[in-house]
DNA sequence: TTGATAGTTCGTATATAATCGAACTATAGG
DNA sequence: CCTATAGTTCGATTATATACGAACTATCAA
């Protein structure tokens, strides 16, 4: 794998990151990336299995959520920040700004 | 059936109404309230099946979404836009906003 | 009380998603 | 070249959702 490939956030429904936001695994890593700002993958796995941290890391990048950078051995994630907030003005300021 | 009930919006997750609002039926029904104000299950079917439907409002009140009044022979349904927006501010805002 | 209307519930079929081990790929360092 | 590390892909399993017909319940009106 020589580098991933990120959807126009023109192309991503709605429908499409609200889901990609209602797992509690893929919630939790969005909130870190925004904490965070950059992670590589196993900095986010609170000891999952590398195979579904892969699938989450998937779902998050085809829903245009978070950008993935190929730096030596580790990929390095990182939310898609301006890009979300301009397709979903206000999304993910209500989804990280939640209490509970 | 007397008459339905509603959570409590302290006792639904953000994932929750996440995961409520990813589907197309179910976020066609929200916008559509969000217009109507208040409408009948059957004003909002687009010529589903009711019992397709009685499955999408019965995840939207599962998830404090949408409130339901028994109307004689009808049931009236509402979003219940203050509350939410209490619980999630800036999330319906967000999701009834996006064009596209 | 009969019939019509609105919606629920049940059961089942089907589709979609999550989980995770095992084998694989790519890169860096010795 | 060998090995360790980071992550992917594949495949199978299991869980969760969706879809919807059929039978049922509740209300209203004649």
């Amino acid at each position: 794998m020589r580098n991933y490939a990120h959807p126009d956030l023109a192309d991503v429904t709605i429908e499409h990151a609200l889901h990609a936001l209602s797992d509690p695994v893929r919630l939790d890593i969005v909130r870190q990336l925004d904490r965070a700002g950059e992670a590589s993958c196993a900095a986010l796995d609170g000891g999952r299995p590398k195979s579904s941290m892969s699938h989450h890391f998937r779902v998050l990048r085809s829903a245009g959520l978070v950008h993935t950078r190929i730096a030596g051995v580790q990929h390095m994630n990182t939310l898609r920040r301006e890009e979300v907030d301009k397709r979903f003005p206000g999304l993910l300021d209500a989804v990280l700004g939640v209490k509970g």
